[in-house]
DNA sequence: TTAGATTGCAACCCTAGGGTTGCACTATAC
DNA sequence: GTATAGTGCAACCCTAGGGTTGCAATCTAA
């Protein structure tokens, strides 16, 4: 059971402040807390927070370079949340059924 | 724009008893909210304050039914909350794109 | 070596919200 | 009618967590 998983995710992704970060270095690749935080309207501290919180659910991961620490997307575990809401719905709504056939098939490469 | 619809999907979803919730009504098909609270750790209160933040964020409706009052699941919300993070991944993974380009083709009947 | 930049850590504030209890109200059943 | 099951509302408790400030530590560049 991967409860506590979907947990993570869920919570992670209900910040919009959290959303916002994620969107940023979907958008402008990787990038410091230092310089996230001069596109938000928050502090760098507390963009930190929001990217430890995002790195414990997997959705981003860090790689040292000098004396600044880059962050990075990882949206694998994306799949685990997409597929949880693509079950649910199935039942009702077409579109999300073919959704979950989709995220069931085996990956094609990488 | 309606970030504030993807906020409250996001947030709805956020909690693990909502999610219970939710798994129990795609389950068991309408109930009231003392039905659900039965199968619960949680009081009828709790219950009650839950369906209203999933009504709020649309993901349920309710009807009444002489002195009970019936909820029901409506997913539709949830294509909104897929195609966020669908379109999201979609730069990383290629299953993700494939299923944006799903969540996005127009609706084939309902 | 020294100044500036960047991260890390700790303490703190404050609100949101998940949970509870208690009681009033309403509708069904007998 | 009266009892019972269900809902609705309000007050309250308490923790999680989003945000801040302040300072130490570390690395780079001049």
């Amino acid at each position: 059971m991967r409860a506590d998983r979907t947990d993570a995710i869920f919570s992670a992704l209900a910040d919009p402040t959290r959303r916002q970060v994620i969107r940023a270095l979907s958008e402008q690749g990787p990038s410091t807390a230092t310089g996230l935080a001069a596109n938000l309207p928050v502090t760098r501290q507390a963009v930190t927070k929001h990217l430890i919180t995002l790195a414990d659910a997997g959705l981003v991961t860090s790689t040292r370079r000098g004396r600044e620490k880059l962050y990075q997307i990882s949206p694998r575990p994306l799949t685990d949340a997409v597929s949880w809401m693509a079950d649910l719905g199935a039942r009702w709504d077409d579109r999300l059924a073919a959704l979950r056939d989709h995220v069931l098939t085996p990956k094609r490469r990488r």
